[in-house]
DNA sequence: AAGTGGTCTAGACCACATT
DNA sequence: ATGTGGTCTAGACCACTTC
């Protein structure tokens, strides 16, 4: 383990369990080094990323402090944070795929700019809708680049593609860009998720890049509109 | 202007229009270092700060690349990146605010607890439909604590709320948590969007807080489903 | 073996807040 | 004047990739 991340974890833990509660002053950066036996540079980059967390702040001059969170609300917060798929949210719920379409397809010319890929390439187009306990919760639409993603089978998609990517592929999944909008579900999207006609649906539209940059998934998901949330923590630029 | 900053508009203004191509390899660290005259930790910040934004991915071993985008997706990428209120993101528009509630209440529990206060204190309750060019856009219900938020006018809150706090008690507003969910409207949102009952909305719950960390706004936006859309670029940890 | 980025140091000096 | 965090240096050493 890093020291910045054994630091990171040590002040994170306590001001999750309320050892250091809301507004109080955590130990100034030259105490947190003698206490750690660290350099300026690795305090403050522990003490930088419990910022971008949304757990502190710090003020020049006056020192660093716990954000204004109740006990309740800093559960909250300890649980957000991460970005993963369907599989790995559900831990503890059983989640399954009905594989609706899984196909190879010349790509689209929207989603070729989108992978960023010539139009003349293959990809698969898969329409999945996943469910969590037996609930319908979600109808995801992916494409992916079969040259990226080579040998995708069924039993893969009928299970986890993530899995597959990163454990039987060996890459590694590194980020993605969402965006997030709501609409109304057309007749077959009701049908599917158990909904009404125009009744909300959220539309996540993604765009997934591995750790050398190169684009492998562009997906659309339907999630019915009771049981999709989306938290972030945001930071002023400036 | 700091020299990180200098290195970073630098190659991003250079992968935006197109000088570093998708795919390219950046200069190595060490390069960097000697055309700006800076030590390694300081271009590293530059690039890490790069890499947050989705521009360029690094690889150990390797190099620094930048990711896979096409031209069309880089442009939407260099736009997204940043949180602001509705006046702020419609510069070029005409933004207008239908006050509909504005007065001074004890704070309800649930947002007592949102905002970290005693329930006994007082709150601004106000209630807002904003338009854009004409068009009711979003209804906004904001809590504010008025011992953080003094003095707070009709006029203010007729303009905007967050000129009158930044620029008239000069206070800086640092940090947001946010929640985006999807569900029906009411009726009575219904009429003040000129959405039919039941239609897709878009609710944002928002806690603000300014530099000190103390949390200055609770609130709850609702958006016409057609026109709120949210970008977010996200890294996976490990 | 050579080349790349990642972590970390032990300082120096600066900017802002408080006394 | 003192104390705080912010920027930056000039390295050392490590981890991973490629040859």
């Amino acid at each position: 383990m890093k020291k910045f991340q054994i630091i990171y974890n040590d002040f994170r833990n306590k001001i999750v369990n309320g050892t250091y509660a809301a507004g109080q002053a955590l130990p100034k950066e030259a105490d947190v080094c003698e206490t750690f036996g660290v350099s300026k540079m690795t305090a403050k980059r522990a003490f930088d990323m419990l910022v971008s967390d949304g757990f502190i702040v710090k003020q020049r001059g006056k020192g660093t402090f716990v954000q204004d969170i109740s006990p309740a609300e800093m559960e909250i917060l300890a649980e957000a944070n991460q970005f993963l798929g369907t599989t790995a949210l559900n831990p503890k719920k059983s989640v399954t795929s009905s594989v609706l379409h899984f196909e190879t397809i010349s790509v689209p010319l929207d989603v070729a700019d989108k992978l960023n890929i010539s139009p003349i390439e293959q990809v698969y187009d898969i329409l999945r809708v996943r469910q969590v306990d037996g609930m319908p919760m979600v109808i995801e639409h992916t494409y992916m680049p079969i040259k990226t993603i080579p040998d995708l089978s069924l039993k893969n998609v009928e299970s986890s593609i993530y899995n597959y990517i990163e454990h039987k592929l060996n890459l590694k999944i590194a980020s993605a860009r969402r965006t997030i909008s709501a609409r109304k579900a057309t007749g077959e999207e009701a049908a599917l998720l158990m909904l009404r006609k125009n009744d909300p649906v959220v539309e996540v539209k993604q765009i997934g890049y591995l750790a050398d940059g190169v684009a492998f998934e562009n997906s659309t998901s339907i999630h019915r509109y009771d049981e999709y949330e989306f938290e972030i923590v945001l930071h002023r630029k400036n």
